[in-house]
Order: structure tokens, then sequence, then C-alpha cells
DNA sequence: CATGAATGAGTATTCATTCAT
DNA sequence: AATGAATGAATACTCATTCAT
């Protein structure tokens, strides 16, 4: 076994248990003895692979980040109708918070950080930025008469705003939206939005 | 003058100076300390008019929410006719987070604390519950020819989502949207959504 | 009793307590916790009257300097003659070590931290070189005739290097040197330096 | 080589590494791992030859004044006569802060420590000791008529006094002082007071 | 009513030392 | 012999809360 694939699992482990504190006792209480307990390590140990506090919880926000990308990307890798690929992409971000209610609770923990700590909110905006982009690349194959222009170009933002709106609603009152219904009635929102003459 | 005015007055400098506090450093690294200091009183008044810090936090988030809301009423209460009541309140909403940026930060900053803290979060959801009752109060008032029932029941829902989302991102990004622009479109959105056949 | 007297009765409090600290234990292992300790308050209290660990100690050493330095001049303030002030000043400078104890153990303490710390160095030149500044002042007085130039300006500072070794050595071994013959040696070796042809 | 050979090595290594540590940071600062860096080697490989932390400063001190004394010795072996060797001693001891600066770092930081640890001040004692037991050595081969006696008894005392304290005031205030007139002075000085009747 | 000095438990962080590899 | 990851006690410093004045 290499080291550096040690230093990577003592990594990960540590990060591992910050997510699983920060869902339990939020950002504000977290301290880092609850984390190397939850870790099961020695607080020096996280002194050992982050600099510091602040070092440790941007880590957890990038990599909760880049996995929820790599998920949403995957999730539509394989389809090549835009159409078709904008439809499953909606219904992925709609179920994000179900699938993958670890990721919301950081995401809204840091939303509130991210209002006077520059570095979160660089974080933010490039992992949205991404987002819509991946969108947008998409979209772009779109033959022109199929969609308009302008609609085009703003449907990224739409399509995510609402997402992040309902996941939030969904984290406050789980379970109180009819899942299915709603996944219908927003893919078809878009898709019809699109394509509107 | 009644004694309670006095202290009515004391307790808003208290929760104004508080929400500034929040939006210069945040809810993480918020002391009574700075809050005093903003205030321009000792750290003792503040124990006069709140019981500790947690009841604070929550008169402010509960103070905030209230003047949101009596805005948002107030902006739209003149009008009759409800398709007209919910264009004004789709870009009274979509308007939020620039006309009043100290609401949002406050509200972002709490979105965090509400994942972990069930006081935080019930508040929120009463605040959300009675912005969407109350639309949907208006809504009510549509002719049956006019709306799709489902769509009706969904509307505030996913119009509260997504001024919220829309929301989230200008603070992260203030100014990157073209503000006019995005508030025709969405207002469109939801008018075209709800009359369609 | 005003209160600002009480605050400076506080600020006298630790900065006794670190003194005695320094003397038990030196500066590498002092401890805020120590000196709390020792100055029968809680930790917090330092730390209402000083900014941090390394402000109490600079204040320290002022104080110490300030206080010694009063010693010093007070001893000899009445004196006209100046060789006869120059007399008292070296005897003055020689008892030092026994009738001051604290104040050469928090200098020998400061002198390591001089090295590489600019802040405790500025301290320690200011002290030395107003010491130096104060004796050369009543040298200057003596008749030219009755002194040779180069030495008049040279003694200072061979006085207060010699009287700095002696304190060390004494320091190191108290009580090992016949104090009052010392005395005597030294004082008559200046003044001889100084009327030499 | 034998194994002891590459086991002095080692332990050279790491006692010149701490010296030049010392140099940098002072004693207070001084963390195993930061010598372990400057010597390139493991923090492991200091406990292999070195019992601790503490154990390693007092070989650095003992290292470093048997160095110190060699040279001192050294410097005057080869003159035969006493008044000579008086001299070019008390020249080598003036020189020592400029020509040794090493020394003199590690000889004022250890002096802070020596307040309140007995080991320190032991071995600061027998090195202060043994150089004056050497310049009493080769002054007692001076002729009766040539020396008071008891002024040869403080003489080496005196000496080393006014070394350290010029040496201190160097080092606070490197190249303040006109080092060649001050070497001519002091030597004049002390073999004057030697001779006068 | 108001003040702000005082408390002390709690936090992030460091570091000498050990020990499995 | 050598490494450096791991430990955990210790440290400086903060801060909500209390209470004498």
């Amino acid at each position: 076994m290499p080291k550096t694939g040690m230093q990577e699992v003592r990594r990960e482990q540590v990060i591992a248990a910050t997510v699983r504190c920060i869902m339990n006792k939020g950002l504000s209480n977290l301290s880092m003895k609850d984390i190397a307990r939850e870790a099961g390590v020695s607080t020096g140990v996280i002194y050992h692979y982050f600099e510091n506090k602040s070092d440790l919880l941007l880590q957890v926000l990038k990599t909760t980040f880049q996995r929820s990308r790599e998920d949403a990307v995957g999730a539509i890798a394989a389809v090549a109708d835009p159409i078709e690929k904008l439809d499953r992409h909606v219904r992925a971000i709609l179920r994000t918070p179900r699938d993958n209610p670890q990721f919301f609770s950081v995401f809204l923990c840091f939303l509130g950080e991210s209002v006077h700590d520059p570095a979160v909110r660089d974080i933010m905006n490039r992992f949205l930025g991404n987002l819509k982009a991946y969108m947008a690349s998409y979209l772009a194959q779109l033959p022109a008469e199929d969609a308009d222009a302008a609609r085009r170009d703003t449907l990224p933002t739409l399509v995510y705003a609402l997402g992040m709106g309902l996941g939030v609603m969904w984290t406050l009152q789980p379970g109180v939206y009819a899942a299915d219904t709603l996944e219908e009635t927003v893919a078809a929102l878009w898709t019809d939005y699109l394509k509107k003459d």
C-alpha cells in the first residue's frame, strides 16, 4: 500500500467526519475536538493533514461540490439528445435534496458563511458557474429553430435557481412536497419554456 | 410616553445593531461585545432586554421576517385583480435582494443555522408558510376557468423557490444579472404558467 | 476611589505577579495561567488589562527598567560634585544585584529574548542609552583639566559594562564575591581611570 | 570509520543545527521539528542521540562553551610572558562577540535560563570558573614585585565581567562601538591596573 | 436602570515524545 | 538505524454571562 494512498485515506476520513458533524451541529458550533472524536483520531492528526480549521472547512466544501458535480454530469453523460439531457438534468437537480441530503446541509451552512467570507463565496460562485456552463454547453447544440436564443441563455440560471430554492424548502420541511408530481411539473415547465415560440 | 415605549426603543436599537453586525461578520463570528459596541450600549443592557444570545438572535430573525412580510403584503395590498397582484408580487420578490440586502444576509445566515436548530427552522417554516398562504389566498379568487387548479396550488411554492434561488445567486454575485430583463422574464413565466390550458 | 486608580492597581498587581513568576520559572516556562494564579485573578482579567502575553511582558520590562532608573537617579540626585556623583553612582550600580535581585533576574531573562526580538532589544537599548546619557551629562560638568576628554566619553559604557558583567556573575553565584571590597576596588578603578594624566 | 565516529558526526550535525536555530529564533520559540528540519533529519533521529530536548540543550551549551575555551586557550598558548599573555587574552575576549557571534547568542539565551535552571547555572559557573582559573594560573607566574597580590586575585573576575558586559552591549547594538579603540583602552586599563604601585 | 470588570469554561493550535513500519 | 505519523496534554486567547457598584 503506497504511503500517499494512506494519507489520502486519512484526509477523506477527516473530511467525512467533518461533514457528519456539520449536519449534526452546524458550522457555528463546530469544534475541532468534535471532529476528531467523530473521525476517531486525535486532534493533532487533523493538523497533520490540514493547515487549520479554515483550511479544513474549505477542503470540505470543495470536496462536497466536486462530488456533487461528478454525480450531476455522470447522470446525463450517456444521453445524446440535448432536450433529453435537459429533462434528465432537471430531474437530477430536483432529486438532490433527497438523494444527497448531506450535500444540501453542507451547502446551506456555507451559504451563510459566504455572505462575509470571500474565500467561501469564490468556491460557491465557481461551483454554480461550472454547473451553469455545463448546461449551457449542451443547450448550445440545439438547432436554432428549436429554441429561442434569449431563453436558452437564461435557462441555466433559472433551472438552478429553482432547484436551489426547492432544495432549501425540502431541507426545511423534508417530505412536505409531492416529490414525483413536482418533478414532472418542473421538468415540463423548463422544456416548455425553452420551446415556446 | 409609557415605560414600555422606551423599552421597545432599546430593544429595536439592539436588534438593529445585531443585524448590522451579522451583515459585517456573519453569525459565526458574532460576539455580544460587538453588538453592544455597535448599539452604543453596555453588554449588561442586552441582558436586560433579552434572555441570552440565542433569544436575541431569534428575536432578530422574527423581527426581520415580520418586516419583510409587512413590506411584501403592503406592496400589493392596494391592487384588486389577482393576476395583477401576482405580477406585482413576483416582481417585489425578485427585487428584495437589491432593495433589502439586509434581509437577505440575515436570511442566508440563519438558513445555515436552521439545518440543526429546530427553533430557527420553525420560524423559517412559519415565515415561508405565511407568504405562500397569502399568495394562495388571492389566487383562490381567480375564476375557475382562468387557471388550472393544480397549477394554482403549486404556484406559490414555485414562485418563492425561484425567488429564493435567484436571491441567493444575486447575493453571491451582486450585479451579474440583468435585473430588469430577468424581472420581465420571470413575471411572464409565472403568469403564463398559470394561464396555460 | 476613582475608577482609573483601581485599574492602575490591577495592572500593577498583574505585573508584580509576572515578575515573581519570571524569577521562579523563567520566561520560557511562563504560562498565563501561572501568572493569573500568582496574581490571584482569573486569566480573563489579564486580557482585560493587557492586549496579549507579548504586550504584558513588554510592560513588565518597561516597568522594571523605569523603576530601576528612578532608583539610580534618585540615589545620586542630591549630590553636586561630579566626581562624588560618579563614585556613588558606581557603588549604586554594583549594589543593584543584591539590593534588587528582581531587577537582575528580569533583566537576564529578557537579555536572551532581545537576541531575536526587536521590540525587546529596543527597550533594552533605550534603557542602557538613557543611563549612559545621564552619567555623561554630569561628567560633562567636570573642568577640562580634571579629566581626559576621551576617557570621559568612554567611561559610561565601561562603568555599565562592568556593572552588568559583575551583576551577572553575582546572580549566577550569589555571595561568592567580597562585595564591599569589590565596591571599593571598582569605585577607585573608575575615578583613577578618569583622572589619570 | 568506527560506528562511534558516525554517531559523533550525527550528534555534531544536530548540535550545529540547534545553534543555528537558537540564533534565529531564540530558546523560547525553539521546536524539535525546527531543529530536525534545519539538521536535515527526522525528529526520531534526535531522540536516538539525545535523551530529550533538555538533554540536547545542555549538550549544546557544553559543546559551545568547550569550543570557546579551546579557542581562548589556543590563542595565547604559544606566548610565554604572563603580561603579554594577559594583553592578548583581554583582546581575544573583547573580540569574541564579533568573531564568534554564535557563541554570544547562545550564551545570552542560556543566561536567562540559568536564573531558574540549576543544571544550566552549574555549567555556566563551571565555564566561567575555568576561564578565570586559567587566567589566574598564568598571572601566578608573575614575580611578586611586578603585581599587587590583591589585584592579581581580582583581575580575572574584572576582566571577564567587563568583557561580558561589553559583549552584551555589542550584541544589543552591533557596531556602535569603535572596536579597535576600545580594545586598546581596555587592554591598557587592565595592564595598568595590575602594575600600579 | 446601566455599567463594564470579572469569571472560567471552552476553542484552536502547538509540540515534545513515542512507536509501528 | 531512520522515518514521520500519531498522540494528547498544555497554551494563549475568547466570550457568554453575572453582578457589585
